[in-house]
DNA sequence: ATTATCTATAGATCTATAGATAATGC
DNA sequence: ATTATCTATAGATCTATAGATAATGC
């Protein structure tokens, strides 16, 4: 058989399996609807990835993965002016959530399910949040020492961003319903929520 | 058999498949580990619900009516001042989500997992919704004319509140690993959200 | 006579593997 | 000789029911 061939069957399992775990996670998902959906055998998926566990762990990881860069990217530069900070933070991190709009509730719904099965999340997540925290209260103790802005917590103030970032998109069927399918437009929600978060959150560090 | 004994019995069952349903959702939820849990045979889960979809509506039936009430009662009286609504808004949301950690992402996960199966949870939240905040927007738009507050969109209004109020909870284990621990203590953390998110969206509608 | 409970098992999935077969690279 | 694919099926769960048995109310 052709490299590509394999190659093939392969990404066609990944790429099935990813929309099959992202949507119904990991108990609820089905080797079976993953091969069918791939349009091979159901050997197939077993030849490949031999168990159903190893390959939700690949899933998982590749999306951590992903997760990571648009966090460290969405920093962008420390040294720029904290309104510019914050303002990419919120940029970023909302198109991450709206390319990936499955993705929160996945991981969300995974580690309350089975907290063994995300601890790679949970160790990225613990390595990399403490230190941009701490940048971040410099950053805010910087500003208010020259009377720029409020001395607030930085935790409080990353845990508020992504709050308002992430909520609508968790829970968007049920937002849809309760304000009258605002959603229904995504481009146009999307430059809404950037504008509108953006705008909550230097509000709250007015002095 | 005595009827304390029949009253027993069913409670017991439904007390299981409250935990099961709630930590685990519908697919990951097993009618065995609920009898076991009640401690009565596999047999009487089916002699007193029929069916695991039975049980699941029976369940979420019951959730729905005690959010319901929650909302109603959090809006307490509309004569109050737009402050006074937004504080007990505010309090009574986020005292109902913190006796009831697992309902936000329950419901959030079983939506889009299946979308009939919680078609009674979202009837209910498009017969409330919108009445709440057309008197939301009416209240702020008073104000606002005396000068007192912005005029701000209530839809907006209400998905940032719900946001910074209910992300926390669902996300804890994240939150947790992410800001040291600082849901540790359940009662020190609710009262700092329920002072901070107020003084948030208060900042937002500043004149 | 009715209601509650138990044991045993049918029937449906789902994950995983065994073993045969076909296609490629050397 | 190795890699990829298929068919068939084992083995493990899980939901649901059948049918017998015991306890209650009339």
């Amino acid at each position: 058989m052709v490299k590509q061939q394999d190659k093939d069957t392969e990404a066609k399992i990944l790429r099935a399996a990813e929309h099959e775990f992202l949507s119904k996670g990991f108990v609820g998902a089905r080797t079976t609807s993953i091969a069918e959906t791939a349009g091979v055998t159901h050997a197939m998926f077993h030849y490949y990835f031999r168990t159903k566990e190893k390959l939700f762990d690949r899933i998982i990881s590749e999306k951590i993965a992903l997760l990571k860069n648009a966090v460290i990217e969405s920093v962008g530069d420390m040294n720029d002016s904290l309104s510019e900070v914050i303002r990419n933070v919120i940029n970023n991190h909302l198109e991450f959530i709206a390319a990936n709009p499955d993705l929160p509730r996945f991981l969300v719904g995974e580690i309350f399910s089975n907290p063994g099965r995300s601890a790679t999340f949970l160790d990225s997540l613990h390595r990399i949040a403490p230190t941009f925290i701490a940048e971040l209260q410099d950053k805010i103790d910087c500003e208010a020492a020259k009377g720029l802005c409020r001395r607030v917590d930085a935790k409080m103030l990353m845990l508020d961003i992504v709050s308002l970032n992430v909520f609508a998109y968790m829970a968007a069927p049920a937002v849809n319903v309760a304000l009258c399918d605002c959603m229904a437009d995504a481009e146009s929600f999307l430059e809404m929520r950037k504008a509108e978060n953006y705008d909550t959150i230097m509000r709250k560090l007015k002095p």
